[in-house]
DNA sequence: CTGAAAGCGCTAACAA
DNA sequence: TTGTTAGCGCTTTCAG
């Protein structure tokens, strides 16, 4: 229970506490024989640096923080174990943590994450305006970057995908097979997300003629649950549309599992899509069309981001706004493209 | 960019640094008249306390450790989310580290969990055997409580399932089914869940009488995929039983998926089983019967064994197995209650 | 009730 | 090449 430290290794290899750090964090010079001194004595002590002294003094830590709206949604695990793999890569480790979709929450973790030292920190912010003070003011002190999501109005770098050229894709697709109407199911418009999708999404359908009525755009959250709802609102309102466009997977997932529960046929009768590209909508019954963001991608770039805020330490550069194009994955929820019935 | 120190508050609002401190961490006594003024100094300022300056003077840091083999595996982010919100009640903090089921990997977060002072550590091991020396070497050194998987060998507090009686549970209900012979479809014996869950399946199995075939314990690795390849094995040496029991939702979910593709219906033809009751779980077609975990107890009680061991630190008592009883969640990939077939 | 001062474990000047 | 020493920012005796 009892930690080793640096000044018992030194005695018992019988030199300065200054030789033992410089052989344990392997900088300058050290003779042969007395590093193999020191070091057998760490080894018989069971020495291990004890990095909060170490932090205190050098004021870094090798560690990144990262802040997401929420662990469950399974996309961003699959971005976080991105982001840990590419930060492994530079012998630097994640602290991780949630912000529950509550700006307030998220708050107290940036500034516990800054209090912690972390190097820098990657932050998908919970809430497109709220979480504007604590992301900016955390920005101001250590290097930040935003991933997928980010806050309006804050000078930041930021990687994601270009939302905008995605849903093209999806509107076209959808227009392929025939969709001459459409709805879209989104969370509320609290963040870039959703905001972006949608306006990709009305802009092409405008442009297509594609008819999107105004009570069928229904914006709840990132749920299943909500997905179910809005397809029963959607019914019980009028009925469905030829497409439903959704802002995630979780959301496309609810929604087809509504649709075939009140006997709409996906994609016979209805055309489904997500986006994200979540292991589980490969899965389900009809597996779901998406949109596949690029997840090592941008793990990556917000990770070499990072590295450049970090050396430069005098002045920053400009920000830099790094946009993915994500790819549409084509499986069973959409109707491959046919001539439009018009022209049959 | 520079950071505000405890000297400067004390500087501006015109007392020691002691006061200060006494003020911020709220020890001590202090006037009425001279908290105010340091706490007025402090918020102008916007002082934040240095985190790694006060966990290097206290040893303590109100940080846990926790270490899951898969951050993917939606039945452990799941627990994290459970026991981050336990944490967030006593005033601590999760550091969440991804062991990627390797337990070399594992040995490194642990001992970087352990450099960093963290003030316990909670991890399911991702290997029965492979992660004793680590985990036994960690537990030695701070409160450690291993969480769902344990493994052997090890003198350590646990908190998890009783899956042997879990399995009984499923056995039962797949026999009221119908259900003569089964295949059992895990990942390799190389961590406790999938032993402890076998042994219950193979226990109650032979109790009942109900057929399993040697060559029908299929062993792999806790994902969709595997689920998959297995049922395709077995289809292609002779086909499937009247049950296939799996080791948990994730391989439950490709078996299901795959005797489908096969053109085996669930649960007319095969029944199956999972094991956690992960979301999806009842989000494929059909919904999974599975075992419930219950999670928000399964943490509580880890946390709290946590905290225990952190207070007396004189000397530890005997350490604590609790195990919880799991709840069978019917769904539709099972046959309901009948009469046996030679009964009729 | 408040201040001075020591020191947590480590590293980086500076000396030798 | 190696040792001496100061100090990172904080808390906590011990005096006053």
């Amino acid at each position: 229970m009892q930690r080793v430290t640096i000044a018992q290794v030194a005695e018992r290899a019988g030199v300065s506490t200054a030789t033992v750090s410089r052989v344990l964090s392997r900088r300058g010079q050290v003779s042969a024989a007395v590093e193999r001194k020191v070091r057998r004595a760490a080894d018989d002590l069971g020495y291990q640096v004890n990095v909060i002294a170490r932090a205190l003094r050098n004021s870094r830590t090798d560690t990144v923080g990262m802040v997401v709206p929420s662990i469950t949604n399974p996309f961003f695990t699959s971005l976080v174990e991105s982001v840990e793999h590419a930060l492994g890569k530079e012998g630097k480790e994640l602290f991780l943590c949630d912000a529950r979709s509550d700006p307030q929450i998220e708050a107290r973790r940036l500034a516990s994450l800054a209090a912690r030292n972390v190097d820098g920190i990657i932050v998908s912010p919970s809430h497109g305006v709220d979480s504007r003070p604590a992301v900016q003011q955390t920005a101001d002190r250590l290097p930040l970057v935003q991933l997928d999501r980010f806050v309006d109005g804050t000078t930041t770098d930021w990687v994601g995908v270009d939302d905008v050229a995605a849903m093209r894709q999806v509107v076209d697709h959808l227009h392929d097979g025939g969709a001459r109407s459409a709805a879209f199911i989104g969370s509320l418009m609290t963040h870039s997300s959703t905001e972006q999708r949608f306006a990709g999404f009305r802009r092409r359908a405008e442009e297509l003629n594609i008819e999107v009525k105004p009570d069928q755009v229904l914006l709840g959250d990132y749920s299943v649950e909500w997905g179910e709802a809005a397809v029963a609102r959607l019914i019980a309102e009028g009925g469905l549309p030829d497409a439903l466009v959704c802002a995630d997977d979780l959301i496309a997932l609810g929604v087809t599992r509504a649709c075939r529960a009140h006997g709409f046929a996906v994609p016979r009768q209805v055309q489904v899509t997500g986006y994200d590209d979540i292991e589980f909508s490969r899965l389900t019954e009809p597996a779901l069309t998406t949109v596949h963001q690029p997840r090592d991608r941008i793990a990556a770039e917000a990770v070499r981001l990072l590295a450049a805020a970090g050396a430069k330490d005098a002045e920053r550069g400009p920000h830099a706004h790094i946009s993915l194009v994500p790819t549409l994955v084509v499986r069973d929820s959409t109707r491959a493209a046919q001539a439009p019935p018009d022209r049959i």
